[in-house]
DNA sequence: CCGCGCAAAATTGTATACAACATGCATGCA
DNA sequence: TGCATGCATGTTGTATACAATTTTGCGCGG
């Protein structure tokens, strides 16, 4: 037997399972997750399959067919605009808490610490940028400020919404290691997580929650590039959901 | 056999049975839920209960114990004050959205009807107030709002913050028709709802937005009163979780 | 009197068997 | 030829049996 939520063994190992072979495009949007097929393929027995279908709804990439089992789900454009809209307006919101409340001396000088190190990774010349750091720091970036608002209900909203693939702040990195002309974002997307820091830290708390909006913005445009080209799309793995 | 998702027979009355245990305080914040306890009391078998455990779990009422299973999760003063922050947050993205996007002639029409019903019964002699009216419209009300984006993601997210007992739009309404005292901020919340309306229709996005999150603010100074009354606290199903 | 260790009990995680409903196809009738 | 009906099959929902781990209580030793 084993952990309930975090479901170790066999639960946790269904979750992965089938959350791989839905952004693996194993089982395309709108068909059936069978049961019985997950079991085959995951070597696994009903029983977990089942809790981790559960989930999978919650997390929202499935979706319960009415007369019974569930199928995958599939997104428009809009509603991934929607999605890093609403991220940015989460995070938005847990800046302003952060700046409005103040946080911590020991969070501002690991803020700080982390901005100089992503400033060593992203200052360099393009052609030798190191990607796994950056996307690394990165989302550390995004970890330290889900949580600088100090409240557990923020962290988990920003949580879920990111366990959308597509959602993510990490989403469309990987497009731009491939295409250096992307690279240029990423200045900018420094640029801001400066700003974002500042403002906080300044308690300058419209500022942080517009700059953090902002930067969610970053994900939009990347996203419509990688729209007109139809090669880019296979790069990132959550548009398998998208459909059309 | 049943449906999955919104699994009709025993997984949901699982669900609907848990949850009233909880909110009726019968399993206290922070005790265990026990699998076999649920299904003597509920009658029930041990699969259906444990599918409502997973969804009660992603619902944000229970959290699970690290050796496996549930535990009945505690809310502080500060976390509902975030949830209630958190849905004026969400219901503002999505009056800002549908006045930048726009809403259809029949949905602003439906809309000033429904105002026009609820100044009806607000309008009244305070004494004389249909609690059971201004309650099934004030979800109305809510429940239009969150669709005028047209964004399903968005209306997902109004929905998951509002099943926190304690952040939805009608957590303290009982309250109020109980102390005649509170009624008055129903007269300011109406208004509230006239401006929200006035500035979706007439786009004006930003005024849209700034309404939606002051109006949830309603719900925060709702809740501070009935801190100060240990005999009103009572009253609010969803407060049996605020630990404290 | 307190702490440690062991054993028993209780609880959860997993597997499988059974039952009921939905779906698709084939067949027969109009 | 088209439609309706009945059956067969596949799928999910439910129940229960089994295994493993955690927890708890008791006894012993320091």
């Amino acid at each position: 037997m084993r952990a309930a939520a975090t479901s170790a063994s066999q639960t946790l190992k269904a979750v992965l399972g089938i959350r791989d072979l839905v952004y693996s495009g194993a089982v395309r949007p709108g068909e059936r997750v069978s049961e019985i097929t997950m079991c085959d393929q995951l070597d696994l027995s009903r029983t977990p399959v089942r809790a981790a279908l559960v989930r999978l709804e919650q997390e929202g990439i499935l979706e319960a067919i009415p007369s019974g089992g569930y199928a995958v789900r599939s997104f428009s454009q809009a509603d991934i605009e929607d999605a890093i809209e609403l991220r940015g307006v989460i995070e938005g919101t847990a800046a302003r808490l952060a700046a409005e409340r103040g946080i911590s001396p020991a969070r501002a000088a690991a803020l700080s610490a982390l901005l100089d190190d992503l400033d060593g990774v992203v200052g360099v010349d393009p052609a030798k940028l190191d990607f796994q750091a950056y996307v690394g720091m990165n989302a550390e970036f995004h970890d330290m400020l889900k949580q600088l608002a100090g409240s557990e209900i923020i962290a988990r909203e920003v949580d879920r919404i990111n366990t959308l693939p597509f959602a993510g702040p990490s989403a469309f990195l990987h497009v731009q290691e491939a295409y250096p002309r992307f690279r240029a974002s990423l200045v900018v997307g420094q640029a801001q997580h400066r700003a974002i820091a500042d403002a906080i830290i300044g308690r300058e708390s419209a500022r942080a929650e517009a700059l953090a909006r902002e930067h969610a913005r970053l994900a939009r445009v990347n996203l419509e590039h990688v729209l007109e080209n139809r090669a880019l799309r296979a790069r990132v793995p959550g548009l398998v959901l998208l459909s059309g």
